[in-house]
DNA sequence: TAATGTGAAAACCTTCACAGCT
DNA sequence: AGCTGTGAAGGTTTTCACATTA
């Protein structure tokens, strides 16, 4: 098999496959079929097994895919199949909230520094085990706790700064709540997550469906 | 100009330039071309022209558009023009950050009721002037406050049951913040968040970069 | 001159359809 | 018999390149 670059989009995919897996993993499911996998998704089976072929051939013809080993290889593929040491930057009410989101850990993205700017807030505990540290001590925290993502809170205004911090310390992802769009250079994988721009594209849509209202 | 089925990427983008377009109003800046547009949100010149042609024709050749014109345009298309009346189900920690979180107001999104199904919840205050409702006054709740969006911040086994009410209730967009992808009719607009398939796609990209370390 | 708006080309992604394997 | 893996077809999105206009 030639391999070819990975589509973005097949990259999205796949944790979704990952968690469908799970699910039917846990279910005491052991083998599923694309169809089967696609009427849970909601994609069609064609879909799915392109996006496999990117990676492999990890079915059986006849049979489908084993539910464990295809959850194992998609899990390794994705590298989720290792602890991944993060930092929190901002820890306003945003910020604490995602530091008490228990989603985090069991997937393996582990909390292991928690900073912010404010001084008043330096040296309080915050989640269950950490303590708020000075931005000074972000490069030292990061080396110490050998940490490749930082998950950014921190007001807007503040956003940019903050990732070219992180970006001279030498992360290698970012996951960014504020509304920006922020730069980062093409070596650092920056995910952004913005309520406000899913609703704002969503009411294009609700504007027609509407239309005629009072 | 034949009016086109607009693509959906492009309605994910126009909420950027709105927003890119509101700063440099701010800014004092009065027009602005696609390359400087461009420039600005790491996007071609060519995309944004084609983008902004499938709604009509904004420019003017040899200037640019016109800042505050094309926002106040394209803020109409998306339906920004207007306030969108939402209610929050689930009032955890999560929830509680949402309705806290200072950002959907200012855009027009007013969060009117708050409701919960755990007893202990209810009645007590949340944010700065809601009181928890039962989720037995959804429906009521929706029809007094003309709700047409809902946010969901419920445990994940709960989501698919609490979204099935909100369809039940006509609710016309959901915002579901709980790591499954729900099954919504298709005149029902759904926008998931979900940070940790942001991470888990991510680490695909940064595996690769950390290849060879200990 | 400078930048838009847009057909046409290129690139990209999804779906089809079927050979081939179990 | 049933389902995968995959070239090829079909569809969609992006980029090109230029006629057009202020």
């Amino acid at each position: 098999m030639i391999t070819v670059q990975v589509p973005e989009v097949v990259v999205l995919r796949l944790p979704l496959y990952v968690r469908a897996l799970t699910q039917l993993a846990d279910d005491g499911i052991e083998v599923v079929s694309s169809q089967q996998l696609g009427r849970r998704l909601q994609m069609t089976p064609a879909q799915i097994r392109k996006d496999l072929s990117y990676f492999g051939r990890f079915g059986k013809q006849g049979r489908g895919y084993k539910v464990e080993f295809l959850m194992r290889e998609l899990g390794q593929i994705l590298g989720l199949d290792r602890r991944w040491n993060t930092c929190l930057v901002g820890v306003g009410r945003l910020g604490r909230a995602i530091i008490n989101y228990p989603g985090f850990a069991p997937e393996g993205f582990n909390i292991l520094a928690a900073l912010d700017s404010d001084l008043t807030q330096i040296n309080t505990p915050v989640g269950d085990h950490l303590i708020v540290q000075p931005m000074g001590n972000l490069g030292a925290e990061i080396r110490r706790h050998e940490i490749v993502i930082a998950i950014v809170a921190v007001p807007a205004a503040q956003t940019q700064t903050v990732i070219d911090e992180l970006v001279k310390s030498d992360i290698k992802g970012i996951l960014n709540y504020a509304p920006v769009a922020p730069q980062v250079p093409m070596n650092v994988v920056l995910r952004n997550i913005d309520p406000v721009l899913s609703l704002q594209s969503m009411t294009y849509y609700l504007r027609d469906m509407l239309e005629g209202e009072s």
